[in-house]
DNA sequence: AGCACGATTAACT
DNA sequence: GTTAATCGTGCTC
């Protein structure tokens, strides 16, 4: 996305972010600030590094594929709001609404450079090395305490304790893309469609 | 009611 | 590189 020039970094992304083209949003999500604020006030977050779009009925890795049930329901609602399902038994994973409301299509966050509430992220990460806090869609719920209290939640709305934040705009050359992970009985060509879209940690400005 | 599987991770060899 | 862990979900019977 171009920034309009009146935009602060600091300042959290507006609903009309989300409401763009899938691939679009994952895209300009490269370098921006997740945060997370829990309830006591725990603040954990930091710089988008990796994300993938799944974009609506006609994808056949997007899990709007068989139609809206209980669990998907929050991709068919308005845009600027999480989506936070529950898989393999134990992970949670973050996914943002794109798109127009009735348009079932999101972004799911891969990984996430931290930078803030480092100890609550390690502690929560269980000591591990550094570069395995966040690297993974399922460790950054984990280290961000995101579970399914997160499902629906507005990220736009002034005192949303999940929402993104502008930050310094990586370079476009910086972006790689390739296939989405994790896909293994998808037909193509949605199994091999070019929909992740990531950043070097070095990348970022 | 039963069952196969998953937008993964961690712990193995 | 390989594989167990672990259970909600959605589909079939």
């Amino acid at each position: 996305m171009k920034p309009s020039p009146n935009v602060r970094h600091g300042d959290r992304v507006p609903r009309s972010f989300f409401s763009r083209d899938t691939l679009e949003v994952a895209r300009s999500l490269l370098g921006k600030r997740l945060i997370c604020v829990q309830d006591n006030g725990t603040r954990t977050g930091g710089r988008i590094l990796e994300a993938e779009a799944y974009v609506g009925t006609i994808d056949l890795g997007c899990h709007a594929r068989s139609g809206k049930t209980q669990r998907n329901g929050s991709m068919w609602g308005p845009p600027g709001h999480a989506y936070v399902y529950f898989t393999y038994g134990m992970h949670w994973m973050l996914n943002f609404v794109t798109e127009a409301e009735g348009r079932p299509a999101a972004v799911l966050i891969r990984s996430i450079q931290p930078e803030e509430g480092e100890r609550v992220i390690r502690r929560r990460r269980k000591d591990r090395p550094r570069r395995e806090w966040t690297n993974g869609p399922a460790k950054i719920c984990r280290a961000l305490g995101i579970g399914k209290a997160f499902d629906g939640i507005d990220l736009c709305s002034a005192d949303s304790r999940l929402f993104v934040e502008f930050a310094a705009d990586i370079s476009a050359h910086a972006v790689q893309t390739g296939p989405r992970v994790g896909l293994f009985t998808v037909p193509e060509p949605w199994k091999s469609i070019p929909w992740r879209f990531h950043i070097k940690p070095e990348d970022l400005p």
